[in-house]
RNA sequence: GCCGGGGUGGCGAAAUUGGUAGACGCAUCAGACUCAAAAUCUGACGGGGGCGACCCCAUGCCGGUUCGAGUCCGGCCCUCGGUACCA
């Protein structure tokens, strides 16, 4: 046997035993229990980078630990292939897109295979195969017919320089990312699916996915945002018109002070055809881009219509705002305002004061019940009198002794309590949730509205005005209509030039123009769209003949579902979705895709640079910066190794490319081995928080491996002559004592790989080998030897792969340690004749009592009131009480 | 802005879920081996005080519940992820 460990010819013959025995080719087999483990698949980008092999190491681990216990696993793998970073690599460097995809697949498939990952490769798919897209093409064609497809307006940036749209990633404070120009709204046709048509389902299924992480649970059932609320109309002043809204709030309806529209809402479209100046605020409100974030956090502003809405109750005229923070996409496009009784309707109106907005209070806080303000001795008018003079209206009314004094200038989370309304005509009196009985049944009995449930989800718009990405199979028909395509698959054609401008698919003749006349449709979908199904897909990857077939039913659900923690609410939602669109075409017979879902945090690392004159950094890579630290190993400067000049510290962030502060896993490899990066990455953090990248701990796990290496090879030969512990008569001292730490430690790491804090798995096993390395060479001390090795290989085996392979063979426990028995825990080995008990003085430890372990709770007791230092704790006191927790602490009680 | 995480020694972390805070590892320091270096092995290692047995402080900050809080509750600060066309 070799004597160093030296981890390249171990692997490379560990891989070729497993191609030769096709060890990780999955058969169905109704007789065996399956377990389908599954890593989020990579997007194609050129370089497997650390956070890949992360997500991928977590995913095999548990798939061999699976598989160890004897379960019959799959675990495929496969290629996001389509998306916009290969459409960016072909303006840069003049490939096709395809080329570049396939040629990067290739590249990191052969990454994958060095890192030893126990994946079935015969099932391997890309999604840019035509024998996988069409299958998607076929579904959303059945869609249509459905009428789950359908063609709506949707916003979109625009760059006006280029041309073209632009993905919210393009967007750069505002302008385009190639161009400079500011960004543009437009509103485009598209294509959407009714994602909103499931989404109550998608809400229930929520409470029984049990193997999810409840904040993922908890993120998808707030993007979904259920509520429940009322719409309502009202009409135009001197038209026939309704202005239709919807709000969670109908008991504040008594104090709507003005109406609010988004810029893009008919109304204001109107208005702005009259008015100069409201075409100019819309036209304001076109500029910037359309994400979320930035639309949230932009300066609310509104500008009058000229416009009055009458209000459906009292037949109020209150004045109609377009307001940029009204989006178009959610509800109907417009509000009721509440000034006095929301936040931001309160910003506004404080905004513009001078538009002279009232502030109409119509809810006090229950407890007022019996206040004079309620009562009405402080009447409306007397309230409304302070207003005007700039004092809070509500809670802080000056002179009345009741109320707190709070300034108008002031916002109180109070005020959007609910509680029970004046002010408020026929409701007054009632609390706020009656009041949402009584005004929805008002509103009802007069034809104005109606209780309704709302959801914050949108429906999913699927169109891309991009080339590389799957055909939406629809044409355009002579007639101006719209038909499915029904010869599939729609080839992408793969022969083109990107440019950066528009789209190429609509500059080719030879695809839209059909030869019947008509036009063929040249958006392609959502990349989403790809990778919402492929998990099925690989159960059936060579089915011809539709998009699933039966071994889908043996397979699914995927048992357990890795990936990162970005990807919570929208590839897993689409994900859920599909699977029941599929579910309900009865290709698939469960209602979920995930069974269990793990979530993996990041990997990141430090960042280093150095600013010119202008203020540009430079960043340099960790492995090039040289650090400094003082006597304890704090930081205390930096210099760039190549030219011993200082660096700035950048803080910690994820590994990039901009950040320069990535580490290439082959090179690693190369140096350590595939199962000293693996080992590392599972050892450094716990998998769903994040991971900092540290090249001494990559170090601290080779080091690890290599004593492991040592301590089977140094003693090899006694180990393989050694006998089994149970037929030894008894165990010495010392034997026994790491006997119970190998069995402690194989109890922790059993119930954490069952929880799959797999960090702490490499810890046990660490704490065994150095408990194997104090043994002596007795009889009881070989044996404890072999039986311990034994257990450590195996509980290695799902995380170091090759070593423990090759280890285990060559000290002859058997041919391939995947077909093993799984280690159990000998509890006789834990057993003590004494335990330790730690004793406090009211919480805090003063001593330690050893007592025979079958000692009762009063001979504890009177161990601990023994203790010297103890009584001296105790002193004068009296011991009121005694806790004992068994076998850990006692707590004496005294004063 | 909104939603969801995270914050424990010089560093990554652990604490079997309310019961000895810091397991395991990294870094650092000291020693052994060596002509020397590397590798390897042994020991020390949260802060402060004491000759010492020991004592005090300490899990982002402020407050609360409890015999007992890193863990539970309330409020705040910092930081990361998502925010619907990055994947």
């Amino acid at each position: 046997m070799q004597q160093d460990y030296d981890p390249r010819g171990i692997e490379a013959a560990a891989q070729a035993y497993w191609d030769a025995n096709r060890s990780f080719n999955a058969v169905e087999d109704p007789r065996r229990e399956k377990f389908y483990c599954l890593s989020m698949f990579p997007y194609p980008s050129g370089r497997l980078h650390m956070g890949h092999v992360r997500n991928y190491t977590i995913g095999d681990t548990i798939a061999r630990y699976q598989r160890m216990l004897g379960k019959n696993v799959l675990q495929p793998m496969g290629w996001d292939a389509f998306g916009l970073p290969a459409e960016n690599a072909a303006i840069k460097h003049g490939i096709p897109p395809s080329q570049w995809t396939r040629s990067n697949i290739e590249y990191m498939k052969a990454q994958l295979r060095s890192l030893g990952f126990a994946y079935d490769w015969d099932r391997e798919l890309a999604t840019c195969d035509p024998d996988y897209y069409r299958w998607e093409q076929w579904l959303f064609t059945r869609l249509m017919e459905k009428g789950l497809a359908y063609r709506a307006t949707a916003m979109v940036n625009w760059d006006p320089i280029d041309q073209t749209v632009l993905a919210n990633e393009q967007v750069i404070d505002g302008r385009g990312w190639r161009s400079g120009a500011p960004v543009e709204k437009r509103e485009i046709e598209q294509w959407s699916v009714r994602i909103t048509d499931y989404a109550q389902e998608l809400l229930d299924a929520l409470d029984g996915l049990d193997g999810w992480p409840e904040q993922v649970r908890t993120m998808q059932r707030n993007w979904i945002g259920r509520s429940e609320g009322v719409y309502m109309e009202f009409g135009i002043s001197g038209s026939d018109e309704v202005l239709g809204i919807y709000t969670t709030r109908p008991d504040t309806l008594m104090g709507v002070t003005y109406m609010a529209v988004a810029a893009e809402h008919p109304l204001a479209r109107r208005a702005a055809d009259r008015d100069p100046q409201v075409a100019a605020f819309v036209e304001e409100c076109r500029q910037g881009g359309t994400s979320e974030a930035e639309l949230e956090t932009m300066e609310k502003k509104g500008h009058p219509l000229g416009i009055d809405a009458v209000h459906p109750v009292t037949g109020e005229r209150v004045p109609v705002y377009a307001a940029n923070f009204v989006l178009m996409g959610y509800g109907t496009g417009a509000v009721m305002a509440v000034p006095a009784h929301d936040h931001r309707d309160f910003d506004f109106s404080k905004r513009y004061k001078r538009y002279g907005i009232p502030i109409r209070p119509v809810i006090v806080p229950e407890t007022w019940r019996n206040r004079d303000i309620y009562k009405g001795t402080m009447t409306d008018t007397a309230v409304g009198a302070r207003q005007l003079t700039g004092e809070h209206p509500v809670l802080g009314v000056t002179g009345c002794p009741e109320c707190e004094p709070l300034q108008w200038e002031l916002w109180d989370e109070r005020f959007e309590q609910p509680g029970i309304l004046f002010n408020s005509g026929p409701f007054t009196g009632l609390t706020s949730a009656e009041a949402f009985d009584a005004i929805a049944t008002w509103l009802e009995s007069h034809g104005k509205g109606r209780k309704r449930v709302n959801f914050r989800l949108r429906d999913w718009g699927v169109s891309r005005q991009r080339y590389w990405g799957c055909p939406i199979p629809v044409v355009h028909t002579r007639d101006g209509g719209i038909r499915p395509e029904t010869d599939l698959p729609v080839r992408l054609p793969e022969d083109v030039v990107v440019d950066g401008s528009g789209s190429p698919l609509k500059r080719m003749p030879t695809f839209s123009n059909l030869p019947s006349g008509e036009i063929r449709e040249t958006d392609t979908f959502d990349t989403f769209f790809e990778s919402s199904w492929y998990y099925a897909r690989y159960c059936s990857h060579d089915c011809a003949t539709a998009m699933l077939d039966e071994r889908a039913r043996y397979w699914l659900p995927v048992d357990q579902y890795v990936g990162g923690i970005e990807h919570a609410v929208l590839h897993l939602l689409y994900a859920r979705f599909f699977h029941k669109l599929m579910r309900d075409e009865g290709l698939v017979d469960c209602d979920e895709p995930f069974a269990r879902l793990l979530t993996q945090g990041m990997v990141v690392a430090e960042t280093w640079y150095r600013e010119d004159t202008e203020g540009r950094k430079e960043w340099f890579n960790p492995a090039d910066v040289e650090v400094a630290r003082d006597d304890k190993g704090k930081i205390v400067g930096a210099v760039l190794k190549s030219d011993g000049q200082p660096v700035v510290f950048g803080g910690i962030e994820k590994m990039s490319k901009s950040k320069n502060n990535g580490v290439d896993p082959e090179s690693l490899i190369g140096r350590y081995g595939a199962d000293t990066v693996r080992l590392y990455t599972m050892f450094t953090s716990p998998p769903d928080q994040s991971l900092e990248w540290n090249d001494d701990g990559v170090e601290g796990a080779f080091r690890f491996l290599k004593r492991l290496w040592a301590l089977a090879v140094g003693k090899s030969e006694s180990i393989m002559a050694a006998g089994s512990v149970a037929n030894l008569p008894s165990l010495d001292v010392s034997s026994a004592a790491a006997r119970r730490e190998v069995h402690g430690a194989l109890k922790k790491a059993l119930y954490d790989y069952e929880r799959h804090q797999l960090n702490t798995v490499v810890s046990a096993c660490m704490t065994m080998v150095n408990a194997l390395y104090r043994l002596d060479d007795t009889p009881g001390g070989q044996a404890v030897l072999r039986e311990g090795l034994s257990i450590c290989l195996r509980l290695l085996a799902p995380i170091a792969p090759h070593v423990t392979h090759h280890l285990w063979r060559e000290l002859g426990f058997g041919d391939d340690i995947l077909g093993s028995t799984w280690p159990k825990v000998d509890e006789t080995a834990l057993l003590r004749d004494t335990v330790a008990y730690v004793v406090q003085v009211n919480g805090k430890v003063r001593g330690k009592v050893e007592v025979p372990a079958d000692a009762d709770r009063a001979a504890v007791e009177a161990a601990a009131l023994a203790d010297e230092t103890v009584r001296r704790f105790v002193g004068e006191a009296t011991v009121r009480k005694v806790v004992v927790v068994p076998g850990k602490l006692v707590n004496l009680v005294a004063g």
